[in-house]
DNA sequence: CTATTTTAGTATTGAATCGAAACTACCATC
DNA sequence: GATGGTAGTTTCGATTCAATACTAAAATAG
């Protein structure tokens, strides 16, 4: 009963607080986008990885990620290394714009909670929302604290780099670590391709 | 930082959970009616009242309420002493659908949760969205619980209702106590009617 | 090396939603 | 009784989204 409660809660929070119709001349959808592209790391910065982040369609996300393009709020770059791939970042009009998306109402209410009780309260949130996207099959974004491919601990190894990702062999700045990326994987077992990455279109 | 991360989980969760499009026949903003008309007390299961709740206009509302009616989900009744006013209450047909709500993935995600967790975890939530509801100036409603208007123990006093609103002047009964309700206030000095209701449209 | 399959991204189209505005009917207040 | 405000509905236009089809590039198989 209490269960319901807080899921119907957390539905409601999020559209009193973001609404529904264009905040700032942007749609509900477009600052997804611009939230994501801010988050991401430069290996997620890209719209089937947006797709499949947001739980829509590459074609959905073409969209949106073309009428901000088109504003000047997304630079669009050509992958060097694979010639269909596209990456994509914030400009700096992007992070001008940011300070008004919808979502800082959400934030400000979250600032206000008593401090020791945040903490606790994110890894809450985490946890459901890893159990929501298992049961659903979609996609689990984390970042490297938690992701079995991290290597490295900051220390100076001999000719290796003080921060790795093991599933791309790429080396990670510090700022990177704290990065949304699609590749995460959670758990200990896992070897595969992470899923929801590289499957099929509807 | 920490506390924009619970913003946008809270964002990402309901996405996820919820999801854009239709789910068995019924579009989100259908869902969410059936959801409030489900929750409501018999004061509150008007279209201005779930307009209100919803943060959306008295127009979209009754679109949506129009489409559950013919599909036999509400059943419209027009009230005995406003002939404006009209209540609208789940058949049958709409209990039984409830049970596929897709909000039923992030009820079940709650309901995993260590037992201890809980019960802050929906108080935390209700904090939040006091303080959304009110930087925004949109309503708040609660329930009998908490409400200034909420008058009677339970206790049986002579010739006096066990439990009765102070603002409507009417009896409860013991279901109602946990319904949510237009009328709710919360805090101590508010004696004005309720903000949101009655307000002028936009 | 060539053919096939898979993937990244885009364009198009049709259905559906939502909000703004206009409108009717009813209530309340003076 | 006149005026102003409220409850509910309808209409209309703009927008969004998903489904589908498509191009180009990479990966894989033979």
């Amino acid at each position: 009963m209490d269960s319901r409660v807080i899921a119907e809660l957390i539905l409601h929070l999020g559209r009193i607080a973001s609404g529904d119709g264009l905040v700032g001349g942007l749609t509900p959808g477009q600052w997804a986008v611009l939230r994501y592209f801010a988050r991401a790391n430069r290996f997620s910065r890209t719209p089937s990885a947006f797709a499949a982040f947001h739980g829509t369609t590459r074609g959905t996300a073409s969209q949106a990620i073309k009428g901000l393009v088109a504003q000047g709020f997304l630079q669009q770059t050509r992958s060097e290394t694979d010639g269909r791939s596209v990456r994509l970042d914030l400009t700096d009009k992007a992070r001008a714009i940011i300070t008004n998306d919808p979502i800082e109402a959400l934030v400000r209410a979250a600032d206000a909670l008593p401090p020791g009780v945040r903490g606790n309260f994110s890894g809450i949130l985490q946890r459901m929302l890893g159990h929501v996207a298992t049961e659903t099959g979609k996609p689990f974004f984390g970042t490297c604290e938690t992701c079995t491919h991290f290597k490295g601990d900051g220390c100076c190894r001999t000719g290796l780099p003080a921060y790795e990702c093991g599933f791309l062999n790429q080396p990670l700045t510090e700022e990177e670590l704290d990065e949304l990326c699609i590749n995460f994987t959670s758990g200990k077992s896992r070897t595969t391709r992470p899923s929801g990455f590289g499957a099929a279109q509807r």
